[in-house]
DNA sequence: AATGAATGAGCATTCATTCAT
DNA sequence: CATGAATGAATGCTCATTCAT
């Protein structure tokens, strides 16, 4: 029961924070459509930021679990990021709530965007390439910094265009959405 | 003296949902630090968001006006392109506090980011260089929402680098951060 | 032009009270309709309670010297009440928007009725016949205050009925009016 | 524990609203007096218009329960009117604080007096008594809605009347009160 | 663990009134 | 006289959080 009440809390209020803003969202709302009561929120999570940040390591966890199940690190750097790039859609793209719950949080701690960056260097896998791709010359622009945040956003956009547009979510596209980033950000 | 406490106002308004974030910003705390009382708030704006709204219309004719004023429309399309990279991010860059705020005002109005793009299309200049790369098969991604988007988010990501990293924004760079725009989007 | 300002504020106003009540009907609201600048409204009363008197006191005045001018003394106690019945409702409902107002005037004074009691006490005239009609044992209930308020309450009730249903404002209704009131109060 | 706090607030709200008016009482006067928080009353009641129409229906309730406990429905119109009109005055003096809440809360309804209207036609004893003398012919005025805005501004004016001068509510006045009416709107 | 009544600082907004021009 | 920008106390209402049961 216990693990029940927490998890229709948890679900209740990422729906709500999509539909709505994080800070749109009251407690109260969460609680009342989740079922439970106030102080039963405030039992499992201390506070309204414990519950976003909780939500937040739950989601990236399942997003960090899913891409190390499948990632192949035997490949050369190119085959790398193309690989992350199809994991990051693909799972964006079957978790739609769970990719603008990102933007969501991501933005509430806006602050030279930081928080999701050091979110992704969590993922030491994904760092590790870029770094590659930047010492070895791969790059136009040879700071570290700047292909990050270019992954970053770029990743961001074609998540968020492929979930608004699942019809075009094929295959070829995904190929031709690496590619227009890949032919950007490398030395051709 | 009218034009003045208004305009303490905007000013005082900006740099703070900038620094907090707009819903984090009480309009008691605008007047406060504007040193007005708070009647007068909303002597010249009616609510909140007429103000948020005013802002946001101010500083995007600003924008409008500095790349009307500049843009020279008898070149081709990578041309045209490519100057109105450089007027975003030379105006972005320009004035720092004005693109946090857009970045904080089109979040405020997400829903796939409608309301930005929307803004977009009102500089016909531009949406109609990105309508006439799709048709005429310069793109690898042969739909124009893609493109526009594709568009957006990387100035956005672009002026935000540079913004944090004044000391990188040279001619070079940005000239390079076009051609990683451009190499990428387009059929090279 | 001083009169003309003052006297469109005055419309205006009892327009507006009349039509949303005295308490919800702001002072900003009243100078906007009648196309003066707020200062102007305070410049001509003082406040919005004397503004609300000198209209109530223009509107009394009106009926008193309605009645005056119409008034014959000369006749038996029941004579004349029956002509002051036919002076309060044909000049109420000639005047709807006044009687309306004296309504909502009187309300907001409300405590005991005693500003409408008062009212009525400076018309002499009025207060005289009921004396007589009193002291000469005339009514059931040989209490003046309860004879004045029997008054009161019901030429407001007829006013406003005959307002409301205009079509039944007829000379043998309002003869009928009046009787339903005499023979009521008097000891028949 | 609960009720208590949610009467003290409805207690003191009423107490207040006669004594200053409804529009005139803030919430805030209301919380302080009733020994609550703000946001205890607006736990209980989600708005002040819902904390006022609580109030009404408890006090209209009470009036109903009093008087459909007491009245004898099988006697003749003038008898049963004559009920009506004791029970009224009974309930009316008995509960000053609801009479005069009562005439606060259908001036604010205020509308040709539709609010009050509307509540008595809820009694349909009453309302059946008005129609079986009107339609017997037992009334000046074959009107319904003047004969029911008959009685009800008289014995609003009566109950005053008996409020602010207890000593003479007697029996005796009482029933010369209902002869005043009756003698009015009957043909006798 | 679960409940939900209670809290009160805080918020956007209103409005009668003032005063410099 | 007329103006309207400026004022700021006051208002109805919100919401994260607490705590007794």
């Amino acid at each position: 029961m216990n693990r029940t009440k927490r998890e229709q809390i948890l679900e209740t209020a990422m729906r709500l924070f999509v539909e709505n803003g994080i800070q749109a969202t009251p407690t109260s709302q969460i609680a009342k459509k989740a079922g439970v009561a106030t102080g039963t929120l405030f039992h499992h999570f201390a506070t309204k930021e414990e519950l976003v940040n909780e939500l937040y390591h739950e989601i990236f966890s399942s997003l960090l679990a899913y891409q190390k199940e499948r990632f192949n690190p035997d490949t050369d750097v190119r085959e790398r990021l193309r690989q992350i790039w199809y994991l990051d859609i693909e799972w964006g793209t079957a978790h739609e709530e769970y990719s603008h719950f990102l933007e969501r949080y991501s933005f509430l701690h806006y602050a030279s965007e930081s928080a999701i960056n050091e979110a992704h260097e969590r993922f030491e896998t994904c760092l590790a390439a870029f770094k590659e791709a930047v010492v070895s010359g791969l790059t136009k622009f040879d700071d570290l910094e700047y292909v990050k945040s270019h992954y970053i956003w770029n990743i961001r956009m074609n998540t968020m265009y492929f979930i608004a547009h699942p019809e075009r979510c094929t295959p070829e596209n995904i190929e031709k959405s690496f590619e227009i980033y890949w032919q950007g950000i490398s030395n051709a």
